[in-house]
DNA sequence: AATGAATGAGCTTTCATTCAT
DNA sequence: TATGAATGAAAGCTCATTCAT
């Protein structure tokens, strides 16, 4: 759709966001969106063909700001290392910040036939491939693995999301750190890197404090 | 949900099952359910009150099944390094088998005021305490951090799911082991143990096994 | 769509009927027709795909219908001079019962992509291919030109419309033949056919009376 | 209907016209006629207080330019035969001009309430009364029956309507003569007067003209 | 006066649920 | 008990109309 006013159509993407990440697709309502973004239910239409759309909409916008987020950093120059540091926090933050996000992102799926699909995939895989060189990089560091960087890469962002999406905010301090530790580490030897955190906010968390 | 047929619930359940893998739940319609499953749609409410409880009986049928599959052998006797081995082992085949069940397992959500939704809960938790569980005995055993069993068991699942659901099968040989291997050893050592993915399972000797 | 029960379907039809003769396409609600029909608006999706297959079902059967009753005599043996008073007289007939199909026959037009707008067609031509033959059954006879018995049987069928459409309810006797007259001999020598129209109800209706 | 510029009052009665002509009302948009139009949707509301006004402003448009084309000439004098003749070719031509106009007459329905609604009134009164009163003329030379020369209007103009609009373009020569002839002489003894239509004008000399 | 983005009433359509058979 | 036609509440979407610019 031609957006007219992009403040506005950033502003009916905002409202759908937190309700589409507290409720089910087919549980939120155009006129819920509408009245949340203090538009016309009408308005909507102008801005977004359909109710699929304005959700793909949302689930691109949030994985482009994202990307855009991480994308000048990793492709910079560098320690790999600590780029790698860098991208889980910056991950972890962005969620602390949107976390319907983390709810977002994980309904993406094989939906109807709508044109901006293709531009979903797009991004997804733009994204994919960002992580992917970012572990290559590693790699060339000789600071991991050259093997399967792709599998690596969705194991990352898999314990980022377990963790993240079962874990109750505020999450505690070193989170990424620890996620990093793991990653890199594996959890066989964790009890020497994790010793700056047991002593953290992320034990008190997770015990149930 | 007085079932009274149960072979006819579960084959209820089945056809609901491929149908709500394939597609998102407002886009699966009770009719389909019911063509799919070669009951008359009035049927699916002798047995499940409505869509809703439908759902989360498939969801609830589906972590039972893989609980009751892994919980004999963990909660027995044996080396707690083969049992997590064979629990990832069996997280893999099991979605070899049932691949729709990872798209459901992801679904869980806030849904509305079901009665049946604490059951899901309950499972859930169930399941989570059986992993975390696994890793306990794994740090007992000194083979890993005692710190933070919670959010490695977290981390462990996410690692999996993350994997198999953007992964398209037929998925490499030994890819239940890679898993491990991430898992317990981490990324950063990994090119060692990862040589034999793909190529067959070479490198079990080195790593004593 | 899958009739079930066809006399419902013809329920509909009728109230549908009602409606649009009385009202344009678009002044008709789909639950205006529901209510006229004494089913829910359900129900009429059962029967018609949608407002547009309705409306397209509703002309079909009225030509149909027409079509119908007329096929079976002049298809058969018989004076064609006889034939053709008894065909004008069996569509003003139809129309005296069902005046609506009036208003409804003059809105067929170029509408969407409908796959029943072909049937339309079909009806339609079979309809005009009816006329035509009729007429050239009298050319045949020696009883009127045998030259363009298409365009004759055009006229005809626009002297009755024109005629009908702009004259007020109850029509007088004798307007059948008139119109015959009218077609057979032209308007030129009409005076001594007419004569025993002048008497009857004709003139005083359309007198004013 | 403040028209302040009638230009452009025009412009946009002829850009409604056409879509109107190829599309139902409601499927003609106030989009649409804009766009074609060239003008903003805006004013379009600046010249015609609605949709049903722009419509039927656009009908009376039609039809009083018919009218004046043949009022002048109807109302003053000459041979009635011959001012008959000439005003089938007339429409007959108007027709081949404006098509649309065509599809937009047999439009006129039992619309709204809007007060415009008593001015088309008005003008397809004024209409039939001239055609009407040409048949008088007619029949005052006793070149005509002096009965019911209402009905013979409207079986004059149905006829016309009836052919026109089904018969598609380019019309063969000769066909408002053939509609003459028909009107004034019947189809019965139409096989000479007929030869003529599509083999060029042979016949006129044999009826004398 | 002209514009066209915004509006929202009201329409078509869907589909979970019911219930007579 | 199983059925599937009927239901109608609720949703998505349209588009004539308005009005700030």
């Amino acid at each position: 759709m031609r957006t007219c006013d992009p403040k506005r159509g950033l502003l009916i993407l905002d409202a759908a966001a937190q309700l589409f990440a507290k409720h089910r697709y087919h549980e939120v309502r155009m006129d819920d969106i509408a009245a949340h973004a203090g538009v016309a239910k009408g308005t909507l239409y102008r801005y977004y063909k359909d109710k699929e759309e304005l959700y793909l909409a949302l689930t691109i916008h949030g994985l482009q700001g994202l990307y855009e987020e991480a994308h000048g950093q990793i492709a910079g120059p560098g320690d790999p290392d600590q780029k790698l540091r860098d991208f889980i926090e910056r991950i972890v933050r962005y969620y602390e910040q949107y976390p319907y996000f983390l709810e977002l992102i994980q309904r993406i799926e094989s939906s109807g036939s709508s044109t901006s699909l293709a531009a979903l995939q797009d991004v997804r895989a733009q994204w994919f491939e960002l992580v992917t060189d970012l572990i290559k990089q590693l790699a060339d560091a000789d600071l991991c693995s050259a093997e399967h960087p792709d599998l690596a890469a969705l194991a990352l962002v898999g314990i980022i999301r377990g963790i993240l999406r079962f874990t109750p905010q505020p999450w505690p301090d070193h989170l990424a750190e620890w996620i990093y530790d793991l990653f890199m580490h594996g959890h066989a030897r964790g009890e020497q890197n994790l010793s700056h955190v047991g002593n953290g906010a992320i034990a008190q968390s997770a015990r149930g404090k």
